[in-house]
DNA sequence: CTCTATACAGACTTAATCCTCTTAATACTC
DNA sequence: GAGTATTAAGAGGATTAAGTCTGTATAGAG
């Protein structure tokens, strides 16, 4: 469904989301790997897609990290899984024929693209603001260990 | 989403079952490859996948292929891909989070499990029959060029 | 019985994804 | 200005998915 690196950016996007709401500085992303058990390197990666999206604000040396440009009830799920994965996930057929779409379906495009279409609708539903609140809600000690025992 | 040999092999399937329909033969699974260019020797292997699944059953030798064993509006694209791509999509947290579920719940699993359970609705109502008569109706040269020369 | 057309099995190759490492560049601290 | 903590950039390695090849077994045809 999504690629790993989406995963993982949503991941630390909740992760910046909720750090960010404690205090207003950039948060390295060399302490967001080790909480969320992610490799350093890969991360960074990662995160420099949602900066060069212009999702992440980043800053060098010292006290620097990244953080997010928009206020996060601006902010989507959507943003960030277009930014790593792009919208394919929210156009391609679902038997991967070239040529299907509204006016030629295959034998199963209007059921597959309203699923997709409610898809669009649910990451795009979903604020940094709202979903980043839910984590510390729910507690979710078992699925981000590290993140509450900071 | 699906896997390459996923949506193989229910385009197989559906080739299978529009050819089945015609007369009672086995399906040579050479003809197949060429009517909906996929490689031979890569179709063989996925569609090996159904037979050892119970849903082909196959003949080797001259006026050899292979087939469904139960009648087409028993068989449904649910079936086609839980035997080659398995039940994960139906199952896995959009997050990955290993402890996700309804008593965890993750920031956003209540709605994805509503989709992934309308997805697994979605396939479970297509048959065979009925899909591969809709290939027929809405003639879909666009999209399986060959299937409709012969 | 032999020949041929087919499925079966598994090793191998290629391509894509996932992840790591090394070397910059930059900003803060002293 | 030197030292250090950080991101940026890109090469390279590891793993998995996708696809190919080679050979074997088997069923039918003559």
């Amino acid at each position: 469904m999504l690629s790993k690196a989406c995963t993982y950016g949503i991941l630390a996007s909740l992760y910046i989301a909720r750090e960010s709401r404690k205090r207003d500085n950039y948060v390295p992303i060399g302490q967001m790997s080790e909480k969320l058990n992610i490799s350093f390197h890969f991360l960074t990666k990662i995160l420099q897609q949602l900066t060069s999206a212009g999702l992440l604000a980043s800053m060098k040396g010292p006290k620097g990290g990244v953080r997010f440009k928009k206020p996060l009830h601006e902010i989507t799920l959507l943003d960030i899984v277009i930014a790593i994965d792009g919208m394919e996930l929210f156009q391609e057929c679902l038997l991967g024929l070239p040529g299907c779409g509204d006016e030629e379906p295959c034998a199963v495009h209007n059921e597959w693209s309203k699923l997709r279409e409610e898809t669009y609708v649910l990451f795009k539903g979903k604020t940094l603001a709202e979903t980043s609140a839910k984590i510390e809600d729910l507690n979710l000690r078992f699925a981000l260990p590290k993140i509450m025992t900071d």
